[in-house]
DNA sequence: GACAAATGATACGCAAATGGTATCATTAAG
DNA sequence: CTTAATGATACCATTTGCGTATCATTTGTC
């Protein structure tokens, strides 16, 4: 069980790479090189984050991504929606059957905080709060960049 | 993304069962007419289970498993470590290369420290506890009741 | 306009983990 | 000896994670 797959982690590193960068876009082949990240791999991932809205492309020569945001807006959580499947912790087997606990699951209430917990946790981490050397002054900023699915929780 | 499998649920349950019983030993049979899980995989669980020394095992007729020490003693965690593959959070995908946070990782260091809440969370969650109707009084008694490779963090 | 450098779209393949089945051997009570 | 139980083991199916490959489209430059 991981809470961060690859791709997640892949996707951190690059947005992490074109927010530190100065020029207007950034390319693939860059990162490429750059982050060791198998080329077609890379290339779907940034694909689906300029798709998500998190990044825009320019096509073309010259071209590449940028961010859509400021990095303090862009949140690891928003990263994990879109590239892991389902991000809840627990899913009851016995949706409506039987329960040892008739009515009232402890398991189901005790991993439920913790996943409350886990979540309060990850929204706090941005783009921007990870390029920090030091720690402290998390960005806590409210307002999303990118408008979809932002109900979840 | 999941916490507990379904392994790790069917095997809490089928404990709790062999835990509310007061028989000396529980059949597999009934508790797969009980509990609604597939027969070939409850078995498998309980082998396992036992095999692990958290259940001891009857065999011939009559026979049927228990638990091998009280129901206090059985954690979670201890369920999730059999059942479950590698049951840590994070791993790092760029081991001793290039980090855009040279050295320290703040990503690393983020979830890890996650990681050690969830686990300090699962670590107080006992058979027990997750039977009794209420909340409150969790068990925290010290000590294990089965001599295996305890260490892991 | 041709070419090259870039992204967009999409389909495919593979390996590991998860969830589940099937079968035969062994033990022990009645 | 039969029957009710577990032990051991091998196998299968699906999903997910990870990665590859290919062709189409856009755009700047010569």
């Amino acid at each position: 069980m991981k809470l961060i797959t690859r791709n997640t982690d892949y996707a951190i590193r690059a947005v992490c790479y074109i927010a530190g960068q100065d020029k207007m876009s950034v390319s693939a082949e860059e990162m490429v090189t750059r982050l060791k990240i198998p080329r077609p791999f890379l290339r779907k991932i940034l694909q689906t984050l300029s798709g998500e809205g998190l990044l825009k492309s320019v096509k073309g020569q010259g071209g590449g991504f940028s961010l859509a945001c400021p990095k303090e807006k862009i949140l690891l959580t928003d990263l994990m929606r879109i590239f892991q499947n389902a991000v809840q912790l627990n899913e009851c087997v016995f949706k409506k059957k039987i329960c040892p606990n008739r009515g009232t699951c402890v398991l189901k209430k005790e991993i439920d905080s913790i996943e409350k917990d886990v979540f309060r946790r990850l929204r706090g981490i941005s783009i921007a709060s990870l390029m920090k050397d030091g720690n402290g002054s998390r960005s806590r900023r409210k307002g999303k960049c990118y408008g979809h699915s932002a109900s979840r929780h």
